[in-house]
RNA sequence: GGCGGGGUUCCCGAGCGGUCAAAGGGGACGCGCUGUAAACGCGUUGGCUCUGCCUUCGCAGGUUCGAAUCCUGCCCCCGCCA
């Protein structure tokens, strides 16, 4: 029963709405809507676009954000193309970043590479009808003159538009030729895959551009892109970035994603929701405020049950709705209740004429210096047992360790065991 | 190729022969408060066998009783000129 032109037309400006949902850009205008057509003519799923390059070793929320578009591509039928920049990892792309990258052995990238594409798996649907893998070192590790050829496509002055360039430029900051190489190789993956459309980050969208410029001098058609908001880390200001350390990595246990997400800034728990949740659950009954505040406490209650939902959401997402709700009752009982957990590793200590030597165990245990440790109890942030640990208290009787509670922080606990 | 400026502890940034493990800010951490939010207050922030010792101020040498501070060479960054 086939739908008459014009039918099938709205339906697919319907669904490139919605697939441009959260979106910053969908350019050019109208294109998303226009290859939905097209693909639907021609009987054959888009080849949806995504490079990531693993220069870290893990994925994070951040990158969730733009693989769960990716995934609503899928459910509608689509095909992703993911790209791991195995050999783009070894060239350092500038985005967002006022110095280069620090460079990555290949055996580095090796490594990256292949958990990135088992996580990224936690989001994607791995059928291979709707996901196609590849590394971009099958292409790019090219010859010289087709390199030449690549970068007769593109002019310095087009290279140099790029905002971030312009930037540094002025402020006097270095800009490696690898680093004005970057945009090309990728705009060249774009052609290795005949992308239909490719997605990134906004701090992407040069590139993404660029690669529609880079696909029309070979000969192919250019892509549409879609652009999605950065999402911003846990301190509630920079980007969302390993190296900033204020990420939640999407294979972080439940405890920690719960606890990690709890520990956001009230304001940005909004963006999460758009940018991370399904639309089911952001309408949802969940992370609905309680009606009707009465005053600052009930306000203050509602956003916190907020953010508990938020967290639950992300965790049932990632993880499952059972180590959700493991992981709420882990938090209550540790962060709001003040007890212990249920599970608390043990520490073996070595008793030395009688007296246990305190911050060697925590040095050994929580990887941080003995020094740091005896900060820590001078601080009066160690409890061992019901008691905090005076300051110059290091070295504690047998008797007052064996068996008793080692709290550290607010976070870090282990039972003490005489070796 | 020439001239000039610069490389300091996680980051920015002071220091410019001893009183420097190095001001100040940021970040982070601890305590208090609390909703592991924000705001606020106090404190900590190289290591260790800790009233002292060891390592650190781009790298390698040198001068000196003593160097982050002076000299020499090297590496890297920036600007102007060519």
């Amino acid at each position: 029963m086939p739908k008459s032109a014009d039918a099938a037309a709205k339906e697919a400006v319907q669904l490139a709405r919605e697939l441009a949902r959260a979106a910053v850009d969908s350019l050019p205008e109208g294109a998303l809507a226009e290859k939905l057509i097209a693909a639907r003519g021609e009987r054959r799923p888009l080849r949806v676009k995504l490079g990531i390059d693993p220069t870290a070793p893990d994925i994070h929320l951040g990158h969730a954000v733009v693989l769960r578009k990716l995934r609503e591509f899928q459910d509608a039928g689509h095909r992703v193309v993911l790209i791991v920049g195995d050999y783009t990892a070894r060239v350092g792309d500038p985005s967002g970043r006022s110095s280069e990258r620090p460079i990555l052995s290949v055996e580095q990238i090796e490594t990256n590479a292949a958990t990135f594409q088992a996580q990224a798996l936690r989001i994607l649907d791995g059928d291979p009808a709707r996901l196609e893998l590849r590394r971009n070192s099958e292409w790019l590790d090219m010859e010289m003159d087709q390199l030449l050829e690549l970068a007769r496509t593109t002019t310095a002055a087009q290279l140099l538009e790029r905002d971030d360039f312009v930037k540094r430029l002025s402020a006097g900051q270095p800009i490696s030729m690898l680093e004005l190489l970057y945009p090309l190789l990728q705009g060249y993956d774009s052609v290795a895959v005949r992308a239909d459309v490719e997605l990134g980050g906004t701090d992407q969208k040069f590139n993404l551009l660029l690669g529609r410029d880079v696909q029309r001098a070979y000969g192919q058609p250019s892509q549409a892109i879609l652009t999605m908001p950065l999402l911003v880390g846990t301190d509630g200001h920079r980007k969302m970035s390993k190296s900033l350390g204020n990420e939640i990595g999407v294979t972080d246990p439940p405890q920690e994603m719960y606890g990690k997400t709890m520990a956001i800034p009230d304001e940005v728990m909004g963006e999460y929701y758009r940018l991370l949740l399904a639309p089911e659950a952001r309408a949802g009954g969940a992370g609905a405020p309680a009606g009707g505040s009465e005053g600052n406490q009930a306000a203050g209650q509602s956003a916190r049950d907020a953010k508990r939902a938020l967290a639950r959401g992300l965790v049932s997402w990632l993880h499952s709705e059972q180590d959700a709700a493991a992981a709420e009752r882990h938090f209550d009982r540790v962060f709001v209740q003040h007890e212990a957990p249920e599970q608390i590793a043990e520490a073996a200590f070595s008793a030395d004429g009688g007296m246990v030597h305190i911050p060697a165990i925590m040095a050994a245990e929580f990887g941080i210096s003995r020094s740091e440790a005896r900060r820590l109890i001078d601080q009066g942030g160690v409890t061992l047992g019901e008691a905090p640990l005076g300051a110059g208290e290091h070295d504690v009787p047998v008797a007052r360790a064996e068996g008793q509670l080692l709290k550290v922080g607010r976070r870090r606990f282990r039972r003490l065991k005489a070796a």
